[in-house]
DNA sequence: CCTATTTGATTCCGATTTGAACTACATATA
DNA sequence: TATATGTAGTTCAAATCGGAATCAAATAGG
């Protein structure tokens, strides 16, 4: 270990034990939930996590579609793990890809009937699951504490670019 | 879709708009915290924040070692996730590998001195990178919060097994 | 003691993910 | 217009992951 390595340690705050809790609450929570939803929508309806949240997304969007960009922007993806969900979505009929008129490298993700139709049928026992994982063991202040800080700790960092991508969005 | 789907749809509760900007955030938060967790861990140190976490329960259990399926259910990983982290671990000499007496199928993971080192290195500054992305966005009295409700959600979780893997732990 | 079942861990294979090229188009600048 | 630079999206190879199959050892039940 350097002097200098040495002189960060010292100065290290450490979390406090209450940190401690929440930190190791947040990625346990994070873990267990994530896992939870991920094998529910697998089981019931063969879809990730990842590929569900595509549907919705471009459900709730005008035309039922989006730019790639955009929607990677949106559900927080690489661009190539987006073209790769993409791509599986179109194998399955749900997603179709159409050439965008404005830009021609861009390319625009569309929900189809199909999709929509599978979207409708999986989010029922979707959300009963989020409930029974994620809001069963809170109460209702807890809800909305949760509601602010997650968001605020989600909005900062999308502010700070991450070196990396995935930056914009921000409506 | 059939009649089935259609009186499940109808009884479904859907989220109401609290309910879904606490899910929404805790979803964008998680995307957002463990990739900027990853990415420092990973420019900094070459360490996964999976790889940071073994080193880290390691150095903090007895004799710095762990049977691997204990290790796994603490960091909550498959077994198959673990065998392969642990053998990248193998390779960097941060963890060594040892036959346990008791029970000749076992495999204990042990953190070595180099491993021990390497921990102490990266520590105060995956710290830092956690407080920067983490509390840095919360009030004093959203962590105590945070705390309750995502230990709440994980124990949760944690008792009712998930069909699957990942039981026991519960201390 | 001997078979049947369970358990700990790894192996194997296919699926997914990443990040670095790469291609094609767009925009800015001179 | 020509050149340079930036952007959208994909592709490619390598790394990682999940889950079933596997192997060895432990344990149960007769």
């Amino acid at each position: 270990m350097t002097t200098e390595d040495r002189r960060r340690e010292d100065e290290t705050e450490w979390l406090s034990e209450t940190e401690m809790r929440a930190w190791l609450g947040f990625w346990r929570a994070m873990r267990v939930v994530d896992d939870a939803i991920d094998r529910d929508l697998r089981s019931r309806m063969g879809l990730s996590h990842g590929e569900y949240q595509i549907l919705a997304m471009l459900s709730a969007s005008p035309e039922r579609s989006l730019r790639m960009s955009t929607l990677a922007n949106m559900v927080l993806v690489t661009r190539s793990r987006l073209t790769y969900q993409v791509t599986q979505l179109e194998k399955t009929g749900f997603v179709r890809r159409e050439e965008c008129p404005s830009d021609k490298r861009g390319a625009i993700a569309v929900l189809t009937d199909k999709g929509m139709n599978e979207l409708h049928r999986a989010a029922p026992g979707h959300v009963e699951c989020v409930r029974r994982v994620f809001f069963d063991a809170l109460t209702p202040e807890q809800v909305v504490v949760l509601g602010d800080a997650l968001t605020s700790i989600a909005d900062r960092q999308l502010q700070h670019p991450p070196t990396n991508q995935a930056p914009s969005e921000v409506p």
